[in-house]
DNA sequence: ACAAAAGTGTTATCGCTACACCCATGT
DNA sequence: ACATGGGTGTAGCGATAACACTTTTGT
C-alpha cells in the first residue's frame, strides 16, 4: 500500500481486520437506514396514496408513509415488505426502490437515510389494517394530500413522478385495475395517471392491436347504460411479446 | 401510544430522547454507507466504464468502481461527487442514483449499504488521474468488463439497462459526445448505446427535425473523405421545446 | 481512380387522428 | 324517451422505412 493522502476506509484495514484497525473505521458505522413505501391504488377515478396515522414519536399523530428502521441483520429490500406488513397488514407486494433520501438531517432522532419504495396495488384486493405503531392506515387522493412527516412528501413526489414515467412504457396500470376490468375503466385510469384525455375508439384500437389482453366473454352487469366486455390482463402474452423486441408504448 | 407488539425505533423514543431510550435504538444505528459510481465514456465506437484499481483491502489490486464510505456529517449526494474526485481527480460532473445496494453479506467489512450513481461524459473532456488509495484509473470497455469487486458488475449492469431506457426518451447522448460533433458521430453513438442500426437519411432527418442542434457552420477537417457540417447541442432549445410539452423521442 | 463517409430526394406504406355514427342498458 | 357509456368504421393526413443516388475529401 502506498502512501496515500485521506484516511478512508480501506486504508486502514489491511492487515486482517485488526482491533486497532477496527476502532479506526468504527466512525463509518453510525447510520441506521429506514425504507418508507409509496402505495399507490387506483379508486373513483383518482389516484389514492395509502398513508399512516404515527402512533409514536417523532411526529406522533402525524400522517406519514408506512415505514420504519431496517434490522442490521436485514436486508433493505426484504425490510420494505417487512415494514409494510408489520404497519399496515399488506403482504406480497412487489416493490420497486426509487431512490435513497440522505440528507443529513433529514432525520430528528439521528443520522437516518431512508431508501423510497413505490408498488400499485388494486385497492380492492387489498385490505390495509393499521398494526404495530400505525393509529389508522387511510388511502387520501394524491390531488390533495395532507401534510406527511419527515420529508415524505418529496418521496411520494418522486415516486408520482416515475410512474408517470414508466406507465407509458410498461404495462404498469393492470396492477391498478381488478381482475375483471372493461375498455371504459382502463381507458379513465390511463387518464387519471397520466391527467390527459384520449379518444374512445383510438385508444381501444391501440391497447387491443397489442393483444395484452384477454377477452372473458363476460359482461358488466347492473350498470345503467350498455355493459362493457369485461377483459384481464394477459401476463403470458406479454412474456410473450416481451421476448419478440414487442415494446408497450404510451 | 397503544400497546403494540413490535419494539420499533418509534415505539421507544416518545419521552424526549432520554438516555434510557437512546440504548434501545442504538442497535439500527450499525450501518456504513457508501457510494459506487459508474461513470461511462464513449471511445472509438465503444461505451466505456471508468475503474479503478485497489491500492487497498479488501479486494486489493482489483478492478472497481470508485467508491468509498459516506461521512456521518455528509449527505449521500455530495458523496458521490466528493469519492470520485477523491479517487479520479473528475470534478463538476452531475451524477444520477440507481439504486440502493442493501444485502446484509455484500461488504466483507460490515454492513455496509451501498447507493449506486452514474454519469454520462465526454472523455476528452475530463483527464482521470489516480489519487488517494487509488492505483490506476483506466476505461474499458463495456464488452469486455474485467471482474470487479464486491458486487460492482450489478451496479454496472443495473446503471447500463438504466441508461439504454433513457437515452431513448431524453437527450443524453450529448453528454457522451465532444462539443463539435457530426452527425454521422452521433448516428454511431447512438448505434453503440442502443446496439441497432439506423438508416443514415432517416436518423439525420429525425434529429435535425427537433431543433435540438445548433448547425456551427463548420466542417470538419483532416478526414480521409468529405468532411461533416459540425454541429451542436442547443441546451436552450431544448429547454423551450420542453416547456411547450415536447418530448424526445428515440 | 478509388474508398469512405457526407448528404439528399422519392416513394409507398403504415399508423394514427379526428369525427361520425350505432348499440344496449337503467331510469 | 333519454341519458350514459359501450362499441365501430372510415377518410385523410403525416410520419417514416427502404433505397437509390450525388457530393466531397484524402490517398
Amino acid at each position: 500500500m502506498k502512501g496515500k493522502k485521506t484516511d478512508t476506509i480501506e486504508d486502514v484495514i489491511g492487515h486482517q481486520f485488526s482491533a486497532y484497525y477496527k476502532i479506526a473505521i468504527e466512525k463509518f458505522f453510525q447510520f441506521a437506514m429506514s425504507v418508507d413505501c409509496v402505495i399507490l391504488g387506483y379508486h373513483e377515478n383518482g389516484i389514492k396514496l395509502l398513508v399512516i396515522e404515527r402512533g409514536a414519536e417523532p411526529h406522533l399523530g402525524k400522517m406519514a408513509l408506512p415505514g420504519d428502521l431496517v434490522y442490521p441483520n436485514e436486508d433493505v429490500n426484504s425490510s420494505a415488505v417487512r415494514v409494510l406488513k408489520d404497519l399496515t397488514g399488506i403482504r406480497n407486494v412487489d416493490m420497486i426502490q426509487t431512490k435513497c433520501y440522505g440528507k443529513v438531517d433529514r432525520h430528528p432522532i439521528g443520522r437516518v437515510a431512508t431508501i423510497g419504495f413505490y408498488a400499485l396495488i388494486n385497492v380492492d384486493k387489498y385490505r390495509p389494517l393499521a398494526n404495530s405503531w400505525a393509529d389508522n392506515v387511510y388511502w387520501v387522493d394524491v390531488k390533495d394530500l395532507p401534510e406527511l412527516a419527515f420529508d415524505h412528501r418529496s418521496i411520494v413526489d418522486d415516486a408520482l413522478e416515475t410512474l408517470r414515467e414508466r406507465v407509458r412504457h410498461q404495462p404498469l396500470g393492470f396492477h391498478l385495475l381488478p381482475m375483471k376490468f372493461t375498455l371504459g375503466e382502463m381507458q379513465a385510469l390511463y387518464e387519471a395517471v397520466l391527467d390527459e384525455k384520449f379518444d374512445k375508439a383510438n385508444f381501444r384500437k391501440r391497447i387491443l392491436s397489442m393483444g395484452l389482453l384477454k377477452d372473458l366473454n363476460e359482461l358488466q352487469s347492473d350498470v345503467p347504460h350498455r355493459p362493457g366486455r369485461l377483459f384481464s390482463f394477459d401476463e403470458e402474452a406479454y412474456k410473450r411479446l416481451l421476448a419478440k423486441g414487442f415494446s408497450f408504448g404510451l
